[in-house]
RNA sequence: GCGCUCGUGGCUCAGCCCGGAUAGAGCGUUGGCCUCCGGAGCCAAAGGUCACAGGUUCGAAUCCUGUCGAGCGCGCCA
């Protein structure tokens, strides 16, 4: 509707030969019609004429068109347009007609985008605080694709660094236990009890078959920090007799902590009713050489240097605060020298377009990458980097902290257990993802009633019962005669569902899933006033099928939208 | 110190990108509403100098500058 109105803006702008944007809003009050366009104020500067004269003659070339009721100039210069019935009609038809297809439209034109999200490392299990990430990048791969985009949702998989050796060695370390060894365990390693799980499967499948001497384990390792020492360096003396003693094994243990993490991740993710197109796995790069080719190729185009025995990428020649170490001085690569591959490696598969899903933490990291994408040639502006705060999460009053390394976190899956999918995945992308979320277990546990996921759900669980009503009674309904909807209530509910699509759009456009779900509470209550006010199954026949029709397109609309936000429409709760 | 983000009723937040007509919700508080399609509901009331100070503008919660306050980032960590 509202393109339609732009449209019909623009022809009498071309007749008066002016070009400029044209910005229709819905107006807040319904004195004013439906839209409102400030076009003349806008123009009235440049043209040096007042606004009202400018107006009349906007209103005047306006084509006559059967949606549009009156237009009417108001205030400062404001031209109002008020909507005739037949144009909110043909809403409720397109509803029911198109059904779950309502609401899409090709404003992507079909682009590719590759969106990354969560993408935690499997060094352990998802906590709440990647729930967010989560929630917020499924709902809006689901927005995107809803206008038009091809989208390809992906999880990177940090499974060839330094933090998975770390992990392995607090396997084997938990198994050597198993096996009756007593050992100081490293201040570094990683605390959680999942450790503990994953080196139980190892012994009952293995037994004793990765059993060392302890005394040989920790020859000449540096001391551990509560020994006066450095744990860095502890953990990767660690590390390196690991791997002279296991030998091959050692990739058997690292194997099973990594899979059996990230079969954990997976599965956590799908109950979440998060799926992914592909996982996309470091090692991939590192093992096909990737990285090093990548490194070669900043090389070769001058863009790096050795200074202090480390190579540098000179980030700073392209905006960036200052150079960056891609290489260290251990010969290891960066993290950040795999992220540039894997960038390059996303542009290589063809993506008009890259989303990536970050924690807000990591915003310094943005102009690294993009300086980098710069430098091997691409387009920095295809990537867009999200930012998301993270969840501070409170048990009442006492903040709760979240670290994978010492074991003490809220699991994303105690969370759903506790809260539910549904309240979980609202509560996450009710706010604007750059804003601090405080996230109280307490609340989100004790008065689950009070969310407002409910509220919604039950607008929907209620229409669902009417429908049964009625076909309990032995009756059916015809989609007609829209015309005897004619109270505030229903106007109100008209309304509301023709600004689904802008919804939609706006939601889409601004990566603001929250938008959405502002949106069916509003329509929500709407329609729990109506319901309240006036009865649905009525005797009179024709009342009751325009009534029908109108509850009918609320039920799916509110049916499209929790589908997007990754909530359920359950018939009955 | 520098950079990014944020400051809106008692609490949690929309609105800001793109300035516009009396600043909106939810929770909480107070008072009403079930002989009637599901009360996880409805109706109503109280409650806000939009952190502060300047500036731009016919017009500022919205744009600009500064101040104060909060969070985060500034590693050869990931």
């Amino acid at each position: 509707m509202k393109q339609h109105l732009q449209k019909l803006f623009t022809q009498a702008l071309e007749q008066l030969q002016i070009s400029q944007d044209i910005r229709l809003e819905r107006t807040r009050d319904n004195q004013h019609g439906d839209f409102a366009c400030n076009i003349a104020m806008v123009l009235a500067k440049k043209l040096h004429k007042k606004p009202r004269d400018i107006a009349t003659s906007i209103v005047e070339k306006l084509p006559k068109d059967d949606f549009i009721a009156k237009v009417e100039i108001a205030g400062p210069g404001f031209i109002n347009i008020f909507l005739t019935k037949q144009a909110y009609y043909a809403t409720i038809d397109d509803i029911l007609r198109l059904k779950t297809e309502y609401g899409k439209n090709q404003l992507g034109n079909n682009q590719s985008v590759l969106i990354e999200f969560v993408s935690a490392n499997p060094t352990g299990p998802l906590h709440v605080g990647h729930g967010r990430g989560a929630a917020y990048g499924a709902a809006l791969a689901n927005l995107l694709q809803t206008v038009g985009f091809k989208v390809h949702k992906e999880y990177y998989v940090n499974d060839a660094g330094r933090q998975m050796d770390i992990l392995a060695v607090s396997v084997w370390l938990r198994y050597l236990e198993l096996c009756d060894e007593t050992i100081e365990f490293p201040a570094n390693g990683y605390q959680g009890d999942y450790i503990w799980d994953i080196a139980a499967d190892l012994h009952r499948n293995h037994a004793a078959m990765f059993h060392k001497k302890i005394t040989e384990i920790f020859a000449d390792i540096p001391p551990d920090e509560k020994d006066g020492g450095d744990k860095e360096l502890h953990i990767d003396g660690l590390i390196q007799r690991s791997k002279q003693l296991l030998e091959k094994d050692y990739k058997i243990v690292f194997k099973q902590a990594l899979d059996t993490i990230l079969a954990n991740i997976r599965h956590d993710l799908e109950k979440f009713g998060v799926e992914y197109e592909e996982w996309f796995p470091e090692s991939n790069l590192t093992d096909t050489n990737k990285v090093q080719q990548t490194i070669d190729q900043l090389q070769a185009a001058n863009h790096t240097y050795e200074k202090d025995g480390a190579l540098w990428f000179k980030a700073s020649d392209f905006g960036d605060e200052k150079d960056r170490v891609i290489v260290r001085d251990n010969g290891q690569f960066t993290y950040f020298a795999s992220d540039i591959a894997y960038h390059k490696n996303k542009l290589e598969r063809g993506f008009d377009q890259l989303i990536n899903i970050w924690g807000a933490d990591h915003h310094g990291y943005v102009p690294r990458v993009k300086t980098a994408m710069t430098a091997l040639g691409y387009n920095a502006e295809q990537l867009t980097v999200l930012l998301v705060q993270f969840a501070t999460l409170y048990r009442g009053k006492e903040r709760l902290q979240m670290s994978t390394r010492s074991g003490e976190f809220v699991t994303l899956r105690e969370l759903r257990e506790e809260v539910g999918r549904d309240a979980a995945r609202f509560f996450y992308i009710q706010r604007k993802s750059e804003q601090h979320l405080n996230f109280d277990l307490e609340l989100a546990k004790s008065q689950t009633n009070e969310n407002p996921v409910y509220y919604i759900q039950y607008a929907h669980a209620r229409i669902c019962s009417v429908m049964r009503q009625l076909t309990e009674q032995g009756q059916s309904w015809q989609h007609n005669k829209l015309a005897n909807l004619e109270t505030a209530h229903e106007q109100a509910l008209l309304v509301m569902l023709a600004r689904y699509p802008e919804v939609i759009e706006m939601a889409a456009i601004a990566h603001e899933p929250h938008q959405l779900t502002y949106y069916l509470r509003e329509l929500a209550q709407n329609f729990h006033s109506f319901y309240d006010t006036h009865k649905i199954l009525v005797t009179d026949n024709e009342l009751r099928d325009a009534r029908l029709s109108l509850t009918a397109a609320v039920q799916q609309i509110l049916q499209n939208g929790l589908t997007i936000i990754g909530v359920s429409a359950p018939e009955v709760m």
